[in-house]
RNA sequence: GCGCCCAUCGUCCAGAGGCCUAGGACGCCAGCCUUUCAAGCUGGUAACACGGGUUCGAAUCCCGUUGGGCGUACCA
């Protein structure tokens, strides 16, 4: 039964935006293919016509290889057991519903909505388990060939046997038992035509050689009915692993209204697919050196299944924004200007209403086609905000002083030293700007100059920055201040200090 | 309600009977460094849910209780 060549699958549906869940999953799916050698596939599981989102598929693709986890099989990069989209493959589940029902393993079932409703009104009234009564499964073949012959829609259930249980093996929890009693007779076939989860599940798995079942926990019940699924066909079982479910705050499933839920939401939040993945992988498992940084290729050369614990693990975001930060510190100028630049155009492209005052994509908006410049000032500040910003997006607040066309604006009051009055920080500045005048134009000497007339006038080097931070940079927090100087160049920054002077002696 | 899963600091993990006076990381607090903010470095805060067993010995094994989660759809 054990194959030596692991074949898994992602299978997400096509209902919206891509999932954090699904790259989590896809993430120890990817893992264990690549440890074992074998193969690592994508199906799209679009058999809910209702919930179906036509630009949910093309983002799910996008979300994957934006984070690397790229698959050996799929809709989008082929493979010799397409199709990959469920509901390209009907045919097949209405031919395999067919052989469930001749082997007499499944029945149709003609009971409308109105008396299944009604069937749980009653059960919950009288506090009875809620689940089919079984009505149709007593059909006798008259009356179902009739039923048919009369064009009655219906749904094809499978038949779970009334005694004895279900058991299979999970590779983290080991054997789990069900009792047959307490499975329903699952339809499998909808009246729309189109298979369930757990029919179309069970016959792509084995149609397209998956031989190891990865998935969420919330699974975990529907198991049995595919086992018995397996059983009835005469397959052989995959191997069952049952992630744990990602959590908010209150340990409930991730979800959307608790948490970002989107890969979208996350990427265009400026994380890295490799701060993300990280993180993600640091969600119930963990390298037994402890090291909480590594790649994706660290990760898979090494992955054991078996070391994955199985409590869900709430998702927290200040631990995502450090191991981020990490990251982001780790890469070097060169690519980092580039993450900066390629961010920044995305963001451009797809503007929010918040971003009408967002610093950096406001000057973009104002230069037009001034790419080259742009990402000059990106390169050049990329070593100054490296330490500062977990965060692609955190960039605009710090390095905001990069783009001001103007001047900036701030409250005079911010332009006033610790103990000092307004006159004293101007006279200091009046002194600053006539220093910086002179100076030569790099950021040791600026230092060096300003620095050497605190000495002389007595003032301690942090008090006599503080006004010259503002008047510079327009904000109290800022980049190292003489470097930033110096990308600021001699014209702006005499500009700004000019601009201070003027108003604190108004 | 019923079924199934789970249970170590606020959070993420380590711990696979003695190495645990329970270790690391995020966060938080304090100090150092320091031109702001960060980064970095030091130190601190804080947990084996509870009750029974088993054992010479239990965070680790078993049972129960409690708590949480998931499932209970012609959704996946």
């Amino acid at each position: 039964m054990a194959s030596p060549v692991p074949v898994v699958r992602i299978a997400p549906s096509p209902t919206g935006d891509p999932h954090v869940g699904t790259a989590y999953v896809a993430l120890f799916n990817r893992c264990v293919a690549r440890r074992g050698g074998g193969r690592f596939l994508l199906r799209i599981e679009d058999t809910d016509r209702t919930r179906y989102d036509a630009s949910s598929e093309g983002k799910i693709f996008e979300a994957l290889r934006w984070l690397g986890l790229t698959y050996d099989e799929g809709p989008d990069v082929g493979g010799p057991n397409g199709p990959y989209r469920q509901s390209e493959r009907t045919a097949l589940y209405r031919e395999m519903a067919e052989t469930l029902l001749a082997k007499g393993a499944a029945y149709r079932c003609f009971c409308t909505e109105a008396r299944l409703e009604e069937l749980r009104a009653t059960q919950r009234a009288m506090k009875l388990p809620p689940g089919y009564d079984g009505y149709c499964r007593r059909l006798t073949p008259d009356e179902a060939r009739k039923h048919l012959a009369e064009g009655r829609p219906y749904v094809v259930r499978m038949i779970v046997p009334k005694e004895g249980e279900t058991s299979f093996t999970d590779d983290l929890r080991g054997v789990v038992r069900f009792e047959n009693r307490t499975i329903d007779d699952q339809v499998l076939l909808k009246s729309d035509g189109f298979p369930t989860y757990h029919l179309a599940n069970v016959v792509d798995d084995h149609a397209m050689e998956v031989t190891w079942v990865i998935r969420a926990e919330e699974w975990i019940t529907s198991t049995p009915k595919h086992v018995l699924l397996y059983r009835a066909f005469g397959w052989d079982e995959p191997r069952w692993t049952h992630l744990p479910l990602l959590r908010n705050a209150d340990k409930s499933k991730i979800s959307k209204r608790k948490n970002p839920t989107s890969l979208i939401w996350y990427r265009d939040q400026g994380f890295l697919p490799e701060g993300l993945l990280n993180f993600l992988a640091l969600m119930g498992y963990s390298l037994p050196d402890g090291r909480e940084k590594f790649t994706l290729a660290d990760l898979e050369a090494t992955f054991d299944i078996t070391r994955v614990s199985v409590t869900g693990p709430v998702f927290d975001l200040e631990k995502l924004k450090w191991l981020n930060g990490e990251w982001i510190r780790g890469l070097s100028d060169d690519d980092l200007a580039a993450r900066l630049v390629a961010h920044h155009v995305r963001r451009a492209a797809a503007p929010t209403p918040e971003d009408a005052t967002h610093p950096v994509l406001t000057w973009m908006a104002r230069h037009p086609g001034a790419d080259a410049a742009f990402a000059s000032i990106v390169r050049r500040s990329a070593p100054l905000v490296k330490e500062r910003i977990r965060t692609l997006e955190e960039y605009g607040e710090i390095a905001a002083c990069f783009f001001h066309d103007g001047l900036p604006t701030y409250p005079a009051a911010d332009l006033v030293a610790k103990k000092r009055t307004p006159a004293e920080s101007r006279d200091a500045l009046v002194a600053v700007r006539a220093r910086v005048a002179a100076a030569e134009f790099r950021a040791p000497a600026l230092e060096a100059a300003l620095r050497a007339l605190a000495d002389e006038t007595g003032w301690k080097p942090g008090d006599l920055f503080t006004p010259v931070r503002t008047a510079v940079t327009g904000a109290k927090i800022s980049p190292p201040l003489f470097e930033t100087m110096e990308l600021l160049g001699r014209d702006t920054t005499l500009a700004r200090l000019d601009h201070a002077i003027a108003a604190l002696s108004a």
